[in-house]
DNA sequence: CTATTAATTGTAATTTTGACATTTAATAGA
DNA sequence: TCTATTAAATGTCAAAATTACAATTAATAG
């Protein structure tokens, strides 16, 4: 019951941020300057201060900890277990990040320990850090099925093939490129431009950008861009 | 940092119960005996204790509320604004459960003060509840889109028009009865028994289970049988 | 000018969808 | 016993979407 006095506990942040590179999913980690686990790799994390909202602090610990800034940020899961934590008792709350990694490469200095490992061959992590990560894969392939959220990972300019390259890179599958692209196209959602990106080809492929006036009234056109028996997991 | 003094907070727990008895979707409530809000409408919470994991308080916390066990039970979302409890600052993880309310009809006795109210219509809430049962209304919606998990709301035994009944109140729509029986028999996921129901109707209606063996080989087979552009909201 | 490389575009059979009406099973009352 | 009533169950067909495939095109490098 609410009226009795109510036990405290620390509450902390973790953020797990997933980048694209136009070719690969990496996740980015740090190497922990304190005891315990020092020298260890993990998410960033830090705890929720009392004068400010959980999803203030989000914000904050990611900026502090890596100097990202403006980026998509959402709240992921509430990781509760007693012992999660080895130094005291802590319910973790932890957020993901979708980001282009090319164009947050400034503001990543080089100030914060902070690395890109790819999502399929990185350290092992701190706590119930791996267990995270891996929620945050299956909520990002889930999200992605039903909503076009995971166009944070590309630049505002973008080819057919990087696109198809990240989708490919968030399900773990090669779709078909014929049948994909037929699909995306068919969502209104992008605008072709005349401009081509030659550095992947002799050919280039032509640029697209999100058609804003678009892109919530054909929201739902992205459903089922994705979803096929083998590829998703279920949370 | 975590190296820092961690501020603690008191963190508690929200539960949004739904249930579904034939025709209706429902909203348990209970009424505050306690200062503040006295009286009024409320979630049923209750604080985390330093000794017991987030997820074993919010069993713990339905059961002692409502006299529940055993009942669908997932994790919603982190509520973490400053000022969302006017008593302390606190942070409230809210949790949604799924109940068929004749079933359960036993284990929620009268010495509790727990009350169903129509999904379309029940009292203002307490602090931010409201938003907590909004949010709750579109996981529903969202996850149901992927998944069969609405299946928690019906008995073992159900009839088609009780499922389109729960369908039909959970999205807020009514479906085309011929197009909607064709998609989810298509599934493989229900088996018809040979036995009728014969309380809604002259003729009754055949009474059908999920088909356990199927249920995770074809749970994809659920997908988009609900998603349509007008019916669904975003988180 | 030609070979190479990757982007782009195409097609046909099959399946699924969406919109719509009729038939069937059981009971209640004449 | 027959008939009216009620709700469940089932059927059809045109249109759209999906799937499984391969051929063509644009640009560069040698």
């Amino acid at each position: 019951m609410k009226n009795k006095k109510a036990p405290h506990i620390a509450v902390a942040i973790d953020c797990i941020v997933f980048g694209f590179d136009g070719t690969d999913l990496k996740l980015l980690l740090i190497q922990r300057g304190f005891n315990p686990e020092l020298h260890k790799w993990s998410l960033m994390g830090g705890y929720v201060n009392p004068e400010e909202s959980v999803d203030d602090a989000s914000v904050r610990i990611l900026h502090q900890l890596t100097g990202l800034q403006g980026v998509y940020l959402e709240q992921l899961h509430a990781f509760g277990a007693v012992q999660r934590d080895t130094t005291e008792r802590t319910v973790s709350i932890a957020y993901f990040a979708l980001i282009d990694i090319a164009r947050y490469k400034q503001q990543l200095s080089a100030d914060y320990h902070a690395e890109w490992f790819p999502i399929r061959d990185f350290p092992s992590l701190i706590f119930d850090h791996n267990e995270m990560v891996e929620l945050a894969k299956k909520r990002l392939q889930y999200k992605a099925a039903l909503h076009p959220v995971v166009f944070e990972l590309l630049p505002q300019k973008f080819t057919l093939p990087q696109i198809q390259s990240m989708y490919d890179a968030v399900y773990e599958i090669n779709f078909d490129k014929r049948n994909f692209s037929r699909k995306l196209l068919s969502t209104d959602l992008l605008i072709k431009l005349d401009e081509k990106d030659k550095l992947g080809s002799k050919k280039g492929a032509f640029y697209y950008t999100l058609n804003k006036d678009k892109y919530k009234e054909n929201l739902y056109k992205i459903f089922s861009l994705i979803i096929t028996p083998d590829n998703l997991q279920f949370l």
